[in-house]
DNA sequence: CGCTGATGACCCCAG
DNA sequence: GTCATCAGCG
């Protein structure tokens, strides 16, 4: 397609009049840095899009743009809108991870770095825990005083701040940091030797690559001359200095975050990449989007409150064009089982009277274990609902299995794989055996997998456990003689489940959870057909080289251990929607429940003590409120069950940070001692069907659709209101009859 | 070698 | 409360 034809296209042809001033000039500030702070809501994937296609639209070649997301659903979501706009014009952009764009940067340069090899494959947590494991029984550490959680979690951010092995060994002061430091250097050197990186070595072999080699740099200078960056305030510093390495010779480098959504500092992001930004490039454009597209009015102001009592941050006012909207709703739970019958029994009310599909709400928690209460809630009741976090398909025990499988069938090499799926299913070799065979390989210089050709040469192995080894091993030379082939994914993994006799076990198995496994097993064999089928895009898509053996299943493995959600977030499904609220940035709903609203729980009690990691679960509580479009609830519960004890708690400070006038607060009957005097006016006192009551009344609001009782005319329905506070008129349908009512005097409960 | 019961740790989580 | 790990025994 020529670009004159493009010029001499409808000049709006890429729909900038859709945008608003600000969003405008945003998309079409062309050349230099420019910032754009985005609060939530304000249509920052838009601008991102809309500026793409601008930029292809001003002759900027697809390729020579890249867009980088954290999460493949951003990436994904990128993609399609860009798609919308451009359809096949957009042919050669990169809209990926960081992770994903890195990977693919290294299959082609790794080979630079002395001993790194093209074909590596990619370490996840639980790979890594192996790994670490073994590390500090290599220091003979005690893994009950010093936590390997703790180790990898110190050289993983060791990784994030691009500290080397030496750097680390360099400044180590205490104890503690003495042995990650060691640790460190091990489990550097197994990586190295498996041939394998973990995700965090993704980001840092990249820059190690640009940093030692300029001219690979340039080439991607040269490839990259325009490059945006999603939610800019989750980098972490290796991610900030790998684009300010890619932008540094043509600085055409757009950031788009918002630093009150900086909710991932314990893992590394720093917000101070968005707040430096302009130091970083004085020449820098600054833009805020502030006018919010998303809440209500009151949501809004919900959020501004509690965000604005941070110290530290970039100043800006969320708006609105949008109505009021409704109070937000407290409610005072008396513990989690009642606060899980509030939010069953709003979602039942608000399906039956409006019509609302499931599909319209969204419970969020803080952590993970909150979600099982209203889980068993919604199943005794019926309501169907979809969990977005707590155990990832890839991580279930048979997919790791089968997993392994293709790992040590991929590459060899491999240590961790090999000793997963040695004795699985069991083959009567045990820790001991397996110690001589570890032993023997490292005496021979060999590769554990290697050593077991040589098997009758192992000295101290018994005869049961030496054919055991060998015949494992002829079955996987077996199965790496078929990859070589180059059999279908599929294929091999059916061949594997069968020979390997992994079915054959859990058939016999027979309990609730073997079949469940099964199944799962089932719907890994579908995700490998699935790639199957279109693995030749997929693989010219990731470039990945085709003289290397084995691609088809190296393909493959490469996008497992980069897809890490196959759970995908399915927007269709008629299901309410349950996450932390973590998962739930960048996604937005039109009524949202926050659960556990409570002191401990939500300031997180580890995260009270200091204001820096205060502020980070108030940006947190930000972030919950604003994914609400149209109504919000707020729960908290006076008790709850912790770790298998009862625990007291309070409401959490962010509520009292709420502003007044825009809340509705509803008690739990259960909580209220004194029933007597809980009929003193009927109009101010109000009970709600699951057994609530309303405490605190600023004007009895009634909105469209409410259910209501009236003292003469009994249950109806509010059709409409004109008007406001008590002067305002409600028309109601009662079992046939349509009344009009003046509030102030309207004998009427709210149900 | 592999099962069983006691013991203690337990957040948020992309790739 | 629930999961993972480990010592100790058949």
């Amino acid at each position: 397609m020529s670009r004159v034809w493009r010029k001499e296209y409808n000049e709006d042809m890429y729909h900038l009049n859709e945008l608003n001033p600000v969003q405008r000039e945003a998309a079409e500030y062309k050349d230099g840095p420019i910032l754009i702070l985005a609060g939530a809501g304000s249509g920052k994937t838009r601008v991102l899009t809309y500026r793409i296609a601008h930029l292809i639209a001003q002759g900027i070649e697809p390729w020579n743009i890249l867009a980088l997301t954290f999460t493949n659903r951003a990436a994904k979501e990128m993609k399609e809108r860009v798609g919308t706009l451009l359809g096949s014009e957009g042919q050669g952009l990169w809209v990926s991870t960081f992770h994903s764009s890195c990977v693919r940067i290294l299959r082609r340069e790794i080979s630079a770095l002395n001993g790194y090899s093209r074909s590596f494959v990619i370490y996840d947590s639980s790979d890594q825990m192996t790994l670490i494991k073994e590390c500090l029984k290599e220091l003979d550490i005690d893994d009950k005083k010093i936590a390997p959680r703790a180790v990898l979690s110190a050289i993983s951010d060791a990784k994030n701040k691009l500290k080397t092995v030496e750097n680390f060994d360099a400044q180590a002061g205490d104890y503690f940091q003495d042995i990650v430091s060691k640790a460190y250097k091990i489990y550097q050197k197994k990586l190295f030797n498996n041939n394998a990186l973990d995700f965090d070595d993704i980001i840092m072999l990249t820059v190690r690559v640009f940093r030692e080699f300029p001219d690979v740099l340039k080439h991607y200078q040269e490839r990259f001359k325009y490059i945006l960056v999603d939610e800019y305030q989750d980098t972490n510093h290796a991610q900030y200095i790998l684009v300010k390495l890619l932008a540094g010779l043509y600085r055409n480098l757009c950031v788009v975050g918002d630093d009150d959504q900086s909710v991932y500092g314990w893992r590394g992001a720093d917000v101070q990449n968005i707040l430096d930004f302009e130091r970083d490039y004085p020449e820098t454009k600054l833009l805020k989007l502030e006018q919010n597209y998303r809440s209500t009015g009151k949501i809004l102001k919900a959020a501004n409150t509690v965000v604005c009592q941070n110290a530290n941050r970039k100043d800006k006012v969320l708006w609105t064009e949008n109505s009021e909207g409704e109070d937000i709703e407290i409610y005072k739970a008396s513990n989690e089982h009642d606060e899980a019958r509030f939010v069953s029994n709003k979602i039942r009310d608000l399906s039956d009277a409006e019509g609302r599909p499931y599909n319209d709400f969204a419970i969020l928690y803080r952590t993970n274990a909150q979600s099982r209460v209203i889980e068993e809630q919604f199943m005794k009741v019926g309501i169907p609902y979809r969990i977005y976090s707590g155990q990832k398909f890839y991580e279930r025990m048979e997919v790791k299995d089968i997993l392994a499988y293709l790992k040590l069938v991929y590459n060899s090499a491999e240590s961790v794989s090999f000793t997963r799926v040695v004795n699985i299913p069991k083959r009567g070799i045990g820790k001991g055996s397996l110690e001589k065979v570890f032993e023997y390989a490292e005496e021979q210089g060999l590769k554990v997998f290697d050593a077991l050709a040589e098997v009758e040469h192992i000295p101290g192995l018994q005869t049961k456990a030496k054919r055991s080894l060998e015949s494992f091993y002829n079955l996987v030379v077996e199965f790496k003689a078929k990859a070589e082939e180059g059999i279908a994914v599929t294929d091999l993994t059916d061949k594997i489940l069968a020979d390997t006799g992994y079915i054959t076990m859990l058939r016999t198995e027979g309990t609730i959870e073997a079949n469940a496994r099964l199944e799962n097993l089932n719907e890994f064999l579908s995700l490998t057909s699935e790639y199957d089928k279109n693995f030749e895009a997929y693989l010219e898509d990731t470039e990945i080289k085709e003289e290397q053996n084995m691609v088809i299943l190296g393909g493959f493995l490469e996008q497992v251990s980069l897809v890490a959600d196959i759970d995908n977030y399915d927007e269709v499904e008629d299901a309410v929607k349950l996450m932390t609220m973590h998962s739930a940035k960048g996604l937005e709903f039109p009524i949202v429940f926050a659960v556990g609203m409570e002191d401990g729980i939500f300031p997180s009690s580890r995260n009270t003590l200091d204001d820096l990691h205060l502020e980070e679960e108030r940006r947190l509580c930000y972030v919950a409120i604003t994914r609400a479009k149209e109504k919000l609830y707020l729960s908290h519960a006076c008790q709850r069950m912790v770790y298998g004890h009862i625990q007291d708690s309070l409401a959490s400070r962010f509520l009292e940070e709420l502003p007044e006038g825009i809340l509705l607060k509803i008690e739990s009957k259960a909580l209220s001692s004194n029933f007597a005097s809980a009929g003193t006016s009927y109009q101010n006192k109000k009970w709600l069907d699951n057994g609530s009551e309303i405490v605190k009344l600023g004007s009895v609001k009634f909105t469209v659709g409410d259910k209501v009782e009236h003292m003469t005319f009994g249950r109806g329905i509010v059709m409409a209101v004109s008007g406001e506070g008590k002067q305002a008129e409600i028309t109601v349908v009662f079992s046939g009859e349509i009344k009009k009512l003046i509030a102030e005097y309207a004998k009427m409960l709210k149900i």
